[in-house]
DNA sequence: AGCACGCCGACT
DNA sequence: GTCGGCGTGCTC
C-alpha cells in the first residue's frame, strides 16, 4: 500500500500541522526508534497544544535558519502512511484548483477526528488540597467567576472537567470576567491545574470473539477422552455455526456461559480474543440476486463499458426506468474479479436505500456505504476497511470521492446532473464530478456518468461523440469519451405522457383549490382503483409565508432576511412558524404583531398544506408525507418507503427527495402541484434544474405493469423548460436538428428522431443564454462569499477585498469583478453576507486567490465553479 | 486556536 | 508603583 520508502535514517520531518493560521511546513525531529515517512499522520506539540499533523517529507539535513535545539520531537505516529502517490496528488490538485489550504482538503478527505486536537482539561490539584483557612485568605483576591468555577469543580465527583465545558458554564449565566481569567487566577494560586489528553483517534471498536482451534475436525474422533459430553456438544455446535463468532452470540445460541467456554479454551480447543468489529450500520437482509438479462441497448452499453481500458469517460444516458443500475452492476462484477474496487457516488445515500440494497444483494459483504450520515465511529471503521480490505464496492455521497481505495477499477457517478455533488458550504467547495475525473485520470480507470437528464456541461462534453461507439483505439479524442444511450425502458414499458395543466385557466374557471380538475379526477379514480400515486411539491412545510390581511405585515425570521414558513403537521396540531435557513421556530401568533389584527393569511403551498387540503377534499385517501421534516431520523426514508410499498398509503406527498432513484413499481400517477416554484429561482440554472427535476419525478410513474400518467400544473405553460418537458425522450446530443452553439461546425447533424427536437432546442436556447452572459460552459465563475456578525465590518471587508482584486487585475490577473453586492438573502443566522463574483474567460488562467485574507471575525469562502449563487 | 509578550487604567 | 485588563503575533 505504501508507495513511499521509509527513510529510517532521516532525522527531520517536515509536517503540515493541523492548526488555524499555521499555513506552512514545520520541521520536527524524528526520535530514535520511531519510523516516520511521508504521508504518516503524527501527533506533535505545536506551541503548547498537541495536534495532529501530516508528514510531507523527511530529510537528513536541517533547512537553514533553524536552531536544532528549538525543534521539538514527534510524539507518536497515529496512523502510518496510507496515501498512494496518486491519492496525494489528487488532494494537491483539489487544493490547487479549489484554492483551499492543503490541510483543509486533507481534513475533508480524512474521517473526522483523525487530526482532531487534543482536549484541554482542568482539574483540582490533589497535591495541594485546600485548607479552609487558606481558602478564606485566597478567595478574598479572586474574581467571582473563579469562585464559581472552583465550586463547580469541588462539587463534581472527581474535580475534573474539560476546558470547554467550564468555559460554557461561566460564560452562560453571567459576563463577570471570562473563564480564561478565572482559570488563570486559580492556576496561579495552585488550586487547579490544566492538562492535555492526547488526541483520540476514533478507535475501532473491539468485541470478544470465540474462535475454534483449527484442528477441531481432527479432534472430533478423540473428543471423549478429556471432554464432558456438554463440552463436546458446545464444540460441535460452534463448528456447525462456522467456528468463529462473537462471544455474546455464542452464549446465546449455544445456551452456555462464558465460564464454560473459558474452560474449553483452557483445554485448548478454542480461544477467545478481542477482535475489531467493523460497524456496518443497519443491514437489511438482502436476498441474493443474480444478474438480469439485459435489453439490447443495455447489452450494447455494457459491451462498451467492459471494453474500456485506462482513463476513459462514458455517459450513460438512460431514461428513467431504463435499467442503468443493472448496467452498473454488471460492469462492476468483472472489476471485482480482477481484485479491483469500484466507487459509486450517488446524490444522497439516505434517499437511495433501494440502490444500496440492490448492490448488497448482488455483491454481499463487499459493499460498504460511506457518507456523512454515519457516526464518526462508523465512518472510521469503513475508512479503515477501505484502506486495508480487498476488492470492494463503496457506495457513497460526494465526500466518498476521497475514499482511500488502493486499487480502483471504476468510478461511477449516478444522477450525474445532481447539484448535491457540489459542496458549497465549507471549503474546499469541490465538485465530486470534477474530482472524480482527476481521480480516474490518476488511477487510470474509467469514469461512468449516469443520468436521465445529463447536465448541460456534460451534454456539451459529450456532444461530439458518436452514440454507442465501440472502443476505438484510433479515436483521436483524449481521453476516450463514449456516449451510451438507453432510450427505452426495460420490458418496453412506455414513458408516461405528460399532461400540462394551465392553472390560470383553472382560476378563471373558478377553481381556487391547489388541485386542478384533471388532477382531482385522476386522484379520485386512483383511490377508487386502489392504485398508488405521488404528489410533488417543491417546498416543505405548509406555506411559504404568512402575512397580515389588514396591514400586509409579513412574518419574518429575526435572524435571517427571509419570511417564516407556516408549519402544521395536521389540522388539530399547534401551528408553528419556522425559518428554513437557520431553524428558528416559534408558535404561530394569534394576532398580527404589528397591528393586532387577527386576520393572518398563509400564502403558497408546501407538503403539509397539500396533505391537509387533500384530507379535506379526499378524506379516504391515505397519505404519507415525504420530506426533510418527516425523514430526519435515521432509517426514516426506508421506513416510509416500505410502508408505501406495502400499500399502507395511496399517496406519497413529497419534495425533491422523491426525485432521487426510488423505484416504486405500483405508482401510476404523478402530480406536480406547482412547477412554477422551480422555474423562477434567482439562479441561471433554474430552467435546467426545473426540467431535470420534473423529468425525474415524472419518471416515477408507470414503472410497473400498469401504464403511468403524469400531470404537471403550472402558471407558466409557455416556459421553455416546460415546453421541453412535453417531449422527454433520451436524446442523443448529436441528434439535434439545428445546432447554433457558440462553437459552430463542431456538431454532427443527424436525422431527427421523434421527440428529440424540443429537448435539443431547449438545450440550445440554454446554451445561447449562457454564452451571451459568459456563464459556464462559456466562461468560468469564482464566487467569493463573505459573512460576518457586524454589518458595517462585513461591508467594509467586502469593499476592501474587491479593491484588492482590482489591484490584482491591474497586475495581470484576468477576470471581471462583479460586486461586491449583498447576497440575495442578505442576512442568514444573524450573519451579514456579501458576494463578489469573478468571471473568467474560457482560456484565461485562474487567479491565485489563496493568499486573500479576511479580517478577524469575517469568514471568506472561495467557491470555484459555484452552482449555488445565493 | 491558545498562550505568549506587552502596553495602558484602578488598586496597595 | 503593581495587578490585571485585553490587544497583536507566533507556534518548528
Amino acid at each position: 500500500m505504501r508507495d513511499f520508502e521509509h527513510h529510517n535514517s532521516a532525522v527531520w520531518a517536515e509536517l503540515l500541522v493541523d492548526c488555524m493560521g499555521a499555513s506552512g511546513l514545520y520541521t520536527y525531529r524524528i526520535p530514535d526508534g520511531l519510523s516516520v515517512g511521508p504521508g504518516d499522520v503524527v501527533s506533535v506539540f505545536f506551541g503548547t497544544q498537541q495536534v495532529g499533523a501530516i508528514t510531507v517529507r523527511t530529510s537528513d539535513c536541517l533547512s537553514e535558519g533553524l536552531n536544532p535545539s528549538s525543534i521539538k520531537s514527534i510524539e507518536e505516529v497515529i496512523s502510518p502512511a496510507f496515501f498512494t502517490k496518486e491519492y496525494w496528488s489528487l488532494l494537491n490538485r483539489v487544493a490547487d484548483y479549489y484554492q483551499t489550504p492543503f490541510i483543509r482538503v486533507l481534513k475533508a478527505a480524512l474521517p473526522p477526528g483523525l487530526l482532531s486536537k487534543s482536549q484541554r482539561r482542568i482539574r483540582l490539584c490533589k497535591t495541594n488540597p485546600i485548607g479552609t483557612i487558606e481558602l478564606s485568605i485566597n478567595l478574598q483576591k479572586i474574581s467571582q467567576s473563579a469562585i464559581q468555577l472552583l465550586e463547580i469543580l469541588r462539587n463534581s465527583p472527581d474535580g475534573d472537567y474539560s476546558w470547554q465545558y467550564l468555559q460554557r458554564q461561566i460564560k452562560a449565566p453571567r459576563k463577570t470576567g471570562s473563564a480564561t481569567q478565572a482559570i488563570r487566577q486559580l492556576k496561579q494560586r495552585g488550586l487547579v491545574e490544566s492538562y492535555l489528553i492526547a488526541p483520540r483517534a476514533p478507535r475501532a471498536q473491539k468485541r470478544q470473539a470465540v474462535v475454534l482451534t483449527a484442528d477441531i475436525e481432527l479432534a472430533t474422533g478423540q473428543l471423549t477422552e478429556n471432554l464432558t459430553s456438554r463440552q463436546q456438544e458446545i464444540l460441535t455446535g460452534l463448528a456447525r455455526l462456522g467456528g468463529e463468532l462473537w462471544l455474546s452470540d455464542a452464549l446465546q445460541q449455544l445456551h452456555t456461559t462464558s465460564k464454560t467456554l473459558k474452560k474449553i479454551a483452557d483445554l485448548g480447543y478454542l480461544f477467545i480474543e478481542p477482535r475489531e468489529i467493523l460497524r456496518a450500520g443497519s443491514h437489511s437482509q438482502a436476498l441474493p440476486d443474480r444478474p438480469k438479462t439485459l435489453t439490447e441497448e443495455q447489452a450494447a452499453a455494457l459491451g462498451v463499458l467492459q471494453g474500456l481500458t485506462g482513463y476513459a469517460e462514458a455517459l450513460l444516458h438512460g431514461v428513467t426506468g431504463s435499467g442503468k443500475t443493472e448496467v452498473y452492476l454488471q460492469a462492476i462484477a468483472p472489476i471485482l474479479n480482477v481484485q479491483k474496487s469500484a466507487l459509486v457516488l450517488v446524490p444522497e445515500i439516505g434517499l437511495t436505500p433501494q440502490l444500496t440494497d440492490r448492490f448488497r444483494s448482488r455483491f454481499g459483504q463487499q459493499v460498504c456505504v460511506y457518507h456523512s450520515g454515519l457516526s464518526d465511529g462508523e465512518r472510521y471503521d469503513t475508512w479503515r476497511k477501505m484502506l486495508t480490505g480487498g476488492p470492494q464496492v463503496i457506495i457513497g455521497t460526494r465526500s466518498a470521492i476521497f475514499a482511500p481505495l488502493p486499487n480502483l477499477g471504476v468510478i461511477i457517478l449516478d444522477e450525474e446532473h445532481d447539484s448535491s455533488f457540489k459542496q458549497d458550504q465549507p471549503m474546499p467547495c469541490y465538485h465530486a464530478q470534477q474530482v472524480a475525473r482527476w481521480r480516474a485520470e490518476l488511477e487510470q480507470c474509467p469514469l461512468i456518468l449516469g443520468s436521465a437528464t445529463p447536465s448541460l456541461e456534460t451534454w456539451v462534453r459529450f456532444k461530439d461523440v458518436k452514440p454507442n461507439s465501440k472502443p476505438d483505439s484510433a479515436q483521436a479524442i483524449k481521453p476516450q469519451r463514449h456516449y451510451l444511450s438507453l432510450p427505452q425502458r426495460v420490458h418496453a414499458r412506455p414513458l408516461p405522457p405528460i399532461e400540462l395543466i394551465d392553472m390560470r385557466r383553472e382560476l378563471q374557471d373558478g377553481n381556487r383549490t391547489i388541485f386542478s380538475r384533471p388532477l382531482q379526477t385522476a386522484l379520485e379514480s386512483l383511490v377508487e382503483t386502489g392504485q398508488q400515486g405521488i404528489l410533488f411539491i417543491h417546498r416543505r412545510g405548509h406555506s411559504s409565508f404568512v402575512s397580515c390581511r389588514s396591514c400586509g405585515h409579513v412574518m419574518e425570521c429575526p435572524n435571517c432576511d427571509v419570511s417564516l414558513s407556516f408549519h402544521q403537521t395536521h389540522s388539530k396540531a399547534a401551528a408553528h412558524l419556522r425559518c428554513h435557513y437557520c431553524g428558528y421556530s416559534k408558535l404561530h401568533p394569534k394576532k398580527c404583531p404589528e397591528c393586532q389584527s387577527p386576520y393572518l393569511k398563509t400564502f403558497g403551498s408546501g407538503t403539509q398544506r397539500v396533505v391537509n387540503d387533500l384530507a379535506k377534499y379526499l378524506p379516504q385517501a391515505r397519505c404519507i408525507r415525504f420530506d426533510s421534516d418527516t425523514t430526519r431520523n435515521k432509517g426514516a426514508h426506508r421506513a416510509l418507503l416500505t410502508r408505501f410499498a406495502n400499500g399502507e398509503a395511496d399517496l406519497l406527498v413529497g419534495t425533491q427527495m422523491l426525485t432521487k432513484g426510488i423505484d416504486l413499481p405500483q405508482v401510476t400517477l404523478v402530480g406536480v402541484i406547482a412547477a412554477d416554484g422551480l422555474l423562477f429561482m434567482p439562479d441561471y440554472r433554474a430552467s435546467e434544474r426545473a426540467f431535470q427535476t420534473i423529468t425525474q419525478v415524472a419518471g416515477r410513474a408507470g414503472r410497473g405493469a400498469q401504464p403511468g400518467r403524469v400531470i404537471v400544473q403550472t402558471y407558466s405553460p409557455e416556459h421553455a423548460a416546460i415546453e421541453a418537458l412535453m417531449k422527454p425522450a433520451a436524446v442523443a446530443p448529436h441528434l439535434t436538428e439545428r445546432d447554433e452553439t457558440a462553437q459552430p461546425g463542431t456538431t454532427q447533424k443527424g436525422t431527427t428522431q421523434p421527440g428529440t427536437t424540443q429537448y435539443g432546442e431547449f438545450l440550445q436556447q440554454e446554451l445561447r443564454d449562457r454564452a451571451s452572459l459568459g456563464y459556464p460552459p462559456y466562461g468560468r465563475l469564482i464566487l467569493l462569499r463573505l459573512s460576518g456578525i457586524d454589518e458595517q465590518t462585513t461591508e467594509n471587508a467586502a469593499a476592501r477585498l474587491a479593491r484588492r482584486l482590482e489591484i490584482n487585475a491591474k497586475n495581470g490577473d484576468r477576470y471581471d469583478i462583479l460586486g461586491p453586492v449583498p447576497a440575495p438573502i442578505f442576512r442568514v443566522a444573524r450573519r451579514y453576507r456579501w458576494h463578489i463574483l469573478l468571471k473568467l474567460k474560457p482560456g484565461d488562467p485562474a487567479p491565485q486567490l489563496r493568499r486573500l485574507r479576511a479580517p478577524k471575525g469575517i469568514s471568506l469562502t472561495i467557491d470555484v465553479d459555484p452552482l449555488n449563487l445565493s
